[in-house]
RNA sequence: GUCCCCAUCGUCUAACGGUUAGGACAUCGCCCUUUCACGGCGGUAAUCGGGGUUCGAAUCCCCGUGGGGACACCA
């Protein structure tokens, strides 16, 4: 049996870290078992379903690397095959029309609420056959009214419902519009899905599914019900804390590797690797190492886990990363240094693609200031001689390499027989306008030598102003 | 309220019924050091509670407690 999976996300807000953890999920499950994975829209609701989130889900997908084989599938361009399933169903007498008002039944829900049962219909129409003037019916599925329904869940294993806590769902509402454990089913059905991946938040509707399967007589999948995510302080995910669109951490600068890295570890694990190559992670992953337990996500940890790409991953794929966060920041990198020598020289130290650029800036352009504190710490008076003779080693050199670089600086340090603490920062400081950039060797050698010249010349006369 | 799911350091998690309960993030200390980082070494820190079953329970069972989810003509 060949695997299918899909990811069936609802058109109404971006991809959301969970709704990707569980595409993720799927994909991996698809494409290890040598399978096919399909992107579903489900779109039926016409009312909260926009176009903005249709296309934000299909750019988080693309940011994410996780290419789908089928789709996107819109559900709103099946109605004719819904229509087709729903006449099945009645002309079995496996669904019928209920004439119930909505005034009807929020009454009969309060009723049963104030009984201290649990609101559902009640069945009413269940045997009604003549029409009620007037009213356009709503269409219910006949569920069985006894016996269990069991859920081979993969993640939580075998889960039991009995019928009698379920009741008559519907399945097209009084404009015809099919709802959505009819679409979920039929599309299942007729995608030939083996595998159903989705949030637990499911769950409660998965026994209602597979009866329905079971009375147009489908084979019933095999399901995974991942857990959801929380929040950094543990509690449901809102808007206010984590509950963005996952590209979001786009613009925050974080490198999609790490995210799904990040996501893969977040509830699922494989002894106690941590970092996984998107080879590593189709070998190992198994949806029977699911953990079964709710995850809080933690911003600290998909830090450091950015950084550990950032660090390790080919600096082509950063400088690919990178294209869109120079034009969102505006840093023009065509006067400096090549971006991909730049990037060896702050990977260790650049906390995500965003402070990259933003602690990148002097390579690429002049500055017109210096840092406050270090400023006052390390332009001090005296300073510019200890610069004047740095420059002028510099300035002496044949060759501009982070080694010249580095003996002109050890021989300015010997000849005015001062330590490199008192050599190194002021250089720094001039050159870098920062107190914080890599080695001088290689900081000097990317600036360049015309540049880190003038720079020096220009702290001198700086301070030689503000000292006298 | 009813039904369902879940429960190991602050967080993510590991642990054939037998381990000094392991790792990672964070945190604290030390080392490295021309800055910032990287890195190295070490420390603090957990089996929700109560009953069983068993020679032996984090692990299996039951009951609590806590958290989450679901109970729509939403998905």
């Amino acid at each position: 049996m060949t695997v299918k999976t899909r990811f069936a996300p609802s058109p109404t807000g971006y991809l959301h870290i969970g709704g990707a953890r569980t595409a993720l999920y799927s994909w991996l499950y698809a494409r290890k078992t040598g399978g096919s994975f399909a992107l579903r829209i489900e779109d039926t609701d016409r009312e909260r379903s926009i176009q903005a989130s249709v296309d934000a889900i299909l750019e988080g997908m693309e940011w994410l690397g996780l290419d789908y084989d089928e789709g996107p599938v819109f559900q709103t361009q099946r109605f004719d095959r819904y229509a087709e399933v729903i006449q099945q169903l009645m002309d079995e007498g496996h669904a019928y029309h209920c004439y119930c008002s909505r005034e009807e039944l929020e009454e009969m829900r309060e009723q049963q609420r104030a009984n201290k049962e649990k609101p559902r219909y009640d069945g009413r129409c269940r045997a009604r056959t003549e029409p009620v003037e007037g009213v356009e019916p709503v269409i219910r599925f006949r569920n069985p009214l006894e016996g269990d329904v069991v859920i081979k869940d993969l993640v939580k294993g075998d889960i039991v419902i009995n019928n009698r806590e379920l009741d008559d769902l519907i399945i097209a509402r009084s404009d015809g519009t099919p709802t959505y454990n009819l679409t979920v089913v039929v599309d299942d059905i007729d995608m030939g899905m083996t595998h159903v991946i989705r949030g637990d938040d499911h769950i409660n509707n998965t026994p209602r599914q597979i009866n329905i399967m079971k009375a147009l007589g489908a084979t019933v999948p095999a399901f995974a019900h991942v857990p959801m995510i929380l929040g950094d302080d543990g509690k449901r995910l809102s808007k206010r804390h984590g509950a963005v669109g996952v590209m979001q951490y786009r613009d925050d600068g974080y490198l999609p590797e790490a995210v799904l890295n990040y996501l893969i570890r977040l509830g699922w694990s494989h002894g106690d690797q941590e970092i996984f190559s998107r080879e590593e992670m189709l070998e190992f992953f198994e949806l029977e190492d699911i953990h079964g337990a709710a995850s809080a996500f933690n911003t600290e940890k998909l830090n450091w886990m950015n950084q550990q790409y950032f660090k390790s991953l080919p600096v082509e794929v950063i400088e690919g990363h990178l294209q869109w966060h120079l034009e969102n920041q505006k840093l023009d990198i065509s006067n400096g240094p090549a971006l991909a020598d730049v990037i060896e020289g702050q990977r260790e130290r650049a906390k995500n693609l965003v402070d990259f650029v933003e602690t990148s800036r002097y390579f690429f352009e002049d500055f017109d200031s210096y840092d406050a504190k270090a400023q006052k710490k390390q332009f001090k008076a005296g300073v510019d001689a200890t610069l004047q003779a740095t420059h002028d080693r510099l300035a002496a050199l044949d060759d501009w390499n982070p080694e010249s670089i580095q003996s002109a600086i050890n021989a300015t340090c010997e000849a005015l027989e001062l330590g490199m603490g008192k050599v190194g920062p002021p250089l720094r400081l001039a050159v870098a306008g920062t107190p914080m950039s890599p080695g001088l060797d290689v900081t000097l050698n990317l600036v360049g030598r015309e540049r880190t010249l003038q720079r020096i010349e220009k702290a001198i006369a700086f301070i030689a102003e503000t000292t006298a």
